[in-house]
DNA sequence: TTCTTCACTTTGGTATATAATATTTTCTGT
DNA sequence: ACAGAAAATATTATATACCAAAGTGAAGAA
């Protein structure tokens, strides 16, 4: 039966697997735990085929192993497993921002002039939500300059690894970020290839590190 | 009394996947080209279930694209894309060689060099068959003993554009692995991490472009 | 105790129905 | 005859029922 009746019936899968991504990245499902398609099914009142659709989306991003006729479970993500994911990030988004500052026309560095602006507003302002949601148009902005659609997907998948409205709750977290984009953008802007690349790597590399610590802490308060 | 007839079945969803990207890779599968769960579903003698699953699991790896209530199409996979995924594959397999130089015991080089002396002699006397499952063989043990899972992972994410059996086919490819693994074993030994890399990074980047002019060659020759 | 058997549960797969959306065809008015 | 509207059709996405095979665990036999 519809728990729900809405207006429009968006990929009930996707999200199902986001709802799901999230608890796991959060911590509210912990390592090892089953996960069966019945109950995600009645907890997000859809049916078992989009939410057995979901499961498999989430082994394929890691997030869950699948056992044959044992099912679903939580798979371990620590620290170390999300200072991986963010060193793999830091390489590629560094090697998208040396493309960047190589290919960018002057439209894209208006662009990314613009975005810069309101997101120091953001910031000078405390508005969190505008500043995490300008973040990510910065960077895709980027990404989108660098013009390499397989570099930008493995980022999307690496970057999956952290929870969302994780960057927010990083005290000191505006500062940096202003900082460090005001590097980034004068290297873009300057075509250096290489600084661009730097200032991006060390950039996502430092709150990826964060992040670890972050989880690290939880673990153990948990644990 | 244990050895049934029939063998345990697959995950038949696994196996339509790495069939179809198998069909994919190789270029069976023109990009654009929409793909029907039936369609699978009935040529592999599946349920469209199953066939269904390969083709979300196919989404999430990035060889299918999808279009909410419109289906599935075969994504575009040119010289460039694999490229791309080669440069991930090489950065992060110079990480995983990094880590291996610094972590490796006595038991990992011997297990090496037992690997590296059989690989040689299947390269002499032409066994390409052999050498393709040694180099995986040696290459897994190094990702083994870097001991970092989430990084083997992204490997083995990206490799998959790489289609099976594609190096036999490279000329000249057995003397360039015997030659560049014998460097890589020399900087594990040595425990120099920084060499162990250069020497990851310098192979793989080279075998992907070895493919990469493969596969733009075959588009050209198509399209 | 240890091993075997057997009922019970869960998973993986099949089949089919229904709702929602795209696409194509038909129809209508000018 | 032709452009645009409306209806028919196709296809996708979701839901539901059912079955067979594999795993789990408890009761009883050796």
């Amino acid at each position: 039966m519809n728990a729900r009746i809405r207006p429009v019936r968006p990929q009930l899968g996707d999200e199902a697997a986001s709802f799901l991504r999230d608890q796991i990245t959060s911590g509210t499902l912990a390592a090892g735990a089953p996960v069966r398609p019945e109950t995600v099914a009645d907890e997000l009142g859809i049916s078992t085929t989009p939410a057995r659709e979901a499961l498999q989306a989430l082994r394929a991003e890691g997030f869950l192993d699948l056992a044959p006729r044992r099912g679903f479970t939580v798979a371990k993500v620590d620290g170390n497993d999300v200072r991986d994911m963010f060193l793999v990030q830091s390489m590629v988004a560094g090697e998208l921002a040396a493309r960047a500052a190589s290919k960018a026309t002057p439209e894209t560095i208006a662009a990314l002039d613009e975005i810069h602006t309101e997101l120091t507003a953001a910031a000078n302002r405390g508005d969190l939500a505008s500043l995490e949601e300008l973040n990510h148009a910065f960077h895709r902005e980027i990404n989108l300059a660098a013009d390499a659609p397989r570099l930008a997907w493995v980022i999307k998948l690496v970057s999956r690894y952290a929870p969302r409205r994780f960057y927010a709750s990083i005290n000191g977290w505006p500062e940096t970020t202003v900082h460090d984009h005001t590097g980034l953008l004068e290297a873009i802007r300057a075509g250096d290839a290489e600084r661009a690349r730097t200032e991006m790597t060390e950039h996502v590399r430092h709150a990826g590190e964060q992040l670890a610590s972050h989880i690290d802490a939880r673990i153990a308060a948990q644990g």
